[in-house]
DNA sequence: GATATCGTACTCGGATATACATTGTCCGAGTGGTGACGG
DNA sequence: CCGTCACCACTCGGACAATGTATATCCGAGTACGATATC
């Protein structure tokens, strides 16, 4: 059970948006090379984003991707979702109703105790991705940011409004 | 992010186990009998379940598995953990560590915010596995056990004896 | 009748195909900026 | 000098291959039971 990958470098790029100034975005091309990843990939992950609207998206030269809300109100767990998806990991399929000696009139109205254990420990994690924000991470990164790090990015931003 | 199907079959499976009189096991062939599941898929996962000491495995004629411990002290993590592996859904790969704007001298000896986050989730989640024991969900499947259900056990477990 | 031995059936264990999902890449659609042209 | 228009460069969006992992199956290794032959 491994998360994709996409997940990682969404939220470096999610949280990268955050310490930017308000309504400014950066294209896909931009957030793939802070990191040195592929840039193809990166914007494929970004599309997904933006369908779940987390980011809002922008055409045309000096366009790219920017926070569809304020990073106070984007959690981990919305970057979770738009990427892998809300369903939970353990897919239940009832094999306690099948089989050999399973009574026509068994009552299974309640879900079993796996599921119900499985369904506590998988609230139990989206709880606490809820509960980090990118106004969170962002304060962190800012705070350790270099001169050289907010110079490219000045560039990068400057080079957009110019 | 799911997690294999082999989690859910083998939980039934266990908890089956737990049901049974202390000591006492079945082969692979009818654990999956039981739920009506492929049984050469079944004794795969068994095999797993073995290789982690959650159950213990008897070769030969009138042969099977048996769980290894006390049903109280085999949790649902100990299952999940045989079967997925025990590493994380997250894997940081430090992609703050790469791009064009790291600096040397920047200090990593803190895991960064993100993985943090991730690696607290994580562990809520594990938590609330561990706290769940067999000897809880096998009480409930005994408490609904029809006379149908307890025939076939015993049909099974005599033969074996005889 | 008891015991030792051989054969057989049963069960686990790992090696081997297959299907599916994730990863990775490319090209077309759409849009804003920019320069040229005309008034 | 100003406004309009057309072109171009830039960016997103979805469609298309390659790779890796999970799924599914089969056959060989090993063991206990039972039958048989012998003492």
């Amino acid at each position: 059970m491994k998360m994709s990958e996409g997940v990682e470098w969404t939220a470096h790029a999610c949280v990268l948006l955050a310490a930017l100034p308000k309504g400014v975005g950066l294209p896909a091309n931009a957030l793939a090379e802070f990191h040195a990843l592929a840039p193809a990939y990166m914007a494929k992950h970004m599309q997904a984003l933006a369908r779940a609207g987390v980011v809002e998206s922008v055409r045309g030269a000096g366009g790219g991707y920017r926070l569809a809300r304020a990073p106070r109100d984007i959690s981990l767990w919305d970057i979770v979702e738009a990427i892998e998806g809300g369903e939970p990991a353990f897919r239940c399929v009832e094999i306690r109703q099948q089989g050999p000696c399973v009574t026509p009139q068994g009552d299974f109205r309640k879900p079993c105790e796996i599921h119900a254990a499985f369904a506590r420990a998988e609230n139990a994690w989206r709880i606490e991705l809820k509960s980090v924000s990118l106004a969170d991470m962002a304060a962190e990164v800012a705070r350790k940011a270099t001169p050289q790090k907010r110079a490219l990015l000045t560039q990068w931003i400057t080079g957009k409004l110019a």
